[in-house]
DNA sequence: AAAAAAC
């Protein structure tokens, strides 16, 4: 095609174009879409030519898509045996199962494909039947993959593709050793996908035992948080179930998920909303499965307004009005910050995200701020007269001093009633509120956004691994480049621009060499 | 400092 074609065409390039089976193309229409998001722009090709991928891109640009629209394509041609899955998926949580297997649905609707899908606390009869059919698409959490698999009734060696959904939670400690199991489990050739918008350089390099000459396609550099979360630090006070209803009445927060770091303390914070009189619910691991899906669907149509989670609600979930996200505690794993704030600001929305912090949380602050390499605004939320952080404490000085970020405002600073300078959506509107920002030391980053490996020439015979090799999200020597986002030509949605220092970048290199 | 994941 010459350049003028392609120019001609543009308006059909998009899914089309890729090469999608008009059935699944019917169903993406259906569902309102036309252009691929960058991650689906780079990766859905990769995965059609059976290349592994791993795919790094920030919350809310369509990761599922970019693994769920290719395989549809890809097991449309084949047909299952009984108790023999043609592909996998595996998550981390029932929860992210459950709406990836939606997503299957939704996508395959025009297909003749069965699915599976086996999570822990749910009977195992209605997983009977289909699996014993044969099925095209089996999602799993690990620990009842397992259990099937001990019983016989799955057979892991048909698997042609195997997708590892927040892959680098998948292998963490407490997942590992399941997953070394499952995999250990599929034989002969297959294809391994792995995506997340997190990827620390140490997992990094666990990851290569599952890949053969992947693909590493990066849309934004790991833990790159969403452009469209704007988010801050609030500083909590002695009493922070106080501190939490006050910034949700000062701010107008009407719904909102509300991490704590711990289960025990879940019950405790949600009575105390549900005495302020929020509609708040509950949602962690301990808790019946029944009862996690009934809140979280609650949740999602609107008929609760407030979720109190800990972490088995922070990665993946896609609730689509999802304003604001509050972390009651600061994220132990700093990476688990860019998946909490993460449930807001999706495909293209604004969200906010406030994250409490007290005097024992700043260390865990200053690891979510070296990671993400960001410095968050501060916020402060008090009434009147009572709203300025005595900030007397001398381990913070001391601390940020150390990592030279921030300093709150001094309590004779004079605190605006509104920062109408701001586009901020806090600053909008009428309503009281006080807002103070930190200095900001270094240039705000300019949006930018990392380019990707497709149109790079395929001659590196080393895998992109840039930042398995050293320095990872430490180095700093990266150049600025003013790159589209691959897949866009010159339209690319403001929402895909990053925040991203222009030294986090990172570049890819396909590894093609065994291509062709 | 935790959570998640089978029964």
């Amino acid at each position: 095609m010459s350049p003028a074609d392609s120019m001609i065409a543009a308006p059909e390039a998009g899914f089309a174009a890729m090469g999608l089976r008009p059935e699944i193309l019917r169903a993406i229409d259906e569902m309102g879409y036309s252009q691929p998001t960058p991650i689906q722009a780079e990766a859905i090709p990769y995965v059609l030519k059976r290349t592994d991928v791993i795919g790094i891109a920030q919350t809310g640009t369509g990761k599922t898509a970019s693994f769920t629209l290719p395989m549809l394509d890809i097991l449309a041609a084949g047909r299952a045996r009984a108790r023999m899955p043609r592909s996998l998926i595996l998550s981390p949580t029932r929860e992210l199962a459950t709406q990836t297997a939606r997503n299957f649905e939704i996508y395959g609707k025009y297909l003749n494909l069965s699915m599976a899908l086996l999570i822990g606390g749910v009977g195992m009869g209605d997983q009977e039947k289909v699996l014993e059919k044969g099925v095209d698409v089996l999602i799993a959490t690990p620990g009842r993959l397992i259990d099937w698999f001990e019983r016989g009734r799955v057979l892991l060696g048909g698997v042609e593709v195997l997708v590892i959904d927040e892959a680098d939670r998948m292998f963490d400690m407490g997942f590992m050793p399941d997953v070394e199991r499952i995999v250990s489990l599929l034989l002969g050739r297959k294809q391994t996908l792995l995506f997340s918008a997190t990827m620390p350089p140490e997992v990094r390099r666990l990851a290569d035992r599952f890949l053969d000459h992947p693909i590493e396609i990066k849309v934004a550099p790991p833990a790159t948080t969403a452009a469209t979360v704007e988010d801050f630090i609030v500083e909590a006070g002695e009493d922070k179930k106080k501190t939490l209803a006050k910034l949700i009445r000062r701010e107008g927060i009407e719904k909102a998920i509300i991490f704590c770091n711990r289960k025990r303390e879940i019950g405790g914070v949600m009575r105390h909303l549900q005495r302020a009189g929020l509609n708040a619910r509950d949602l962690h691991g301990d808790l019946e499965q029944h009862h996690r899906q009934l809140t979280l669907d609650q949740f999602t149509k609107g008929e609760v307004d407030f979720l109190v989670a800990t972490d088995v609600a922070a990665r993946g979930l896609d609730v689509s009005n999802m304003p604001c996200v509050i972390n009651y505690d600061v994220p132990l794993n700093p990476d688990d910050y860019v998946h909490r704030i993460g449930r807001t600001g999706r495909a293209g929305r604004k969200g906010r995200a406030f994250t409490m912090v007290g005097p024992e949380d700043r260390k865990l602050l200053a690891n979510v701020e070296r990671v993400t390499q960001r410095n968050i605004k501060r916020l402060v939320v008090g009434e009147a007269g009572n709203d300025v952080i005595d900030d007397k404490d001398p381990g913070r000085d001391a601390d940020m001093a150390r990592t030279g970020r921030h300093r709150l405002a001094r309590p004779s600073e004079p605190v605006p009633d509104a920062d109408n300078s701001s586009p901020s959506p806090v600053a909008a509107g009428g309503r009281r509120r006080r807002r103070v920002e930190t200095e900001r030391p270094a240039a705000e980053p300019a949006p930018v956004v990392a380019a990707s490996t497709a149109r790079q020439p395929a001659k590196a015979a080393s895998p992109a691994r840039r930042d398995g090799a050293k320095g990872g999200r430490g180095s700093q020597e990266e150049k600025r480049s003013e790159s589209p986002v691959l897949g866009f030509g010159d339209d690319v949605p403001a929402f895909m621009l990053q925040k991203v220092p222009a030294r986090l970048r990172s570049r890819n290199v396909a590894d093609e060499s065994d291509e062709d």
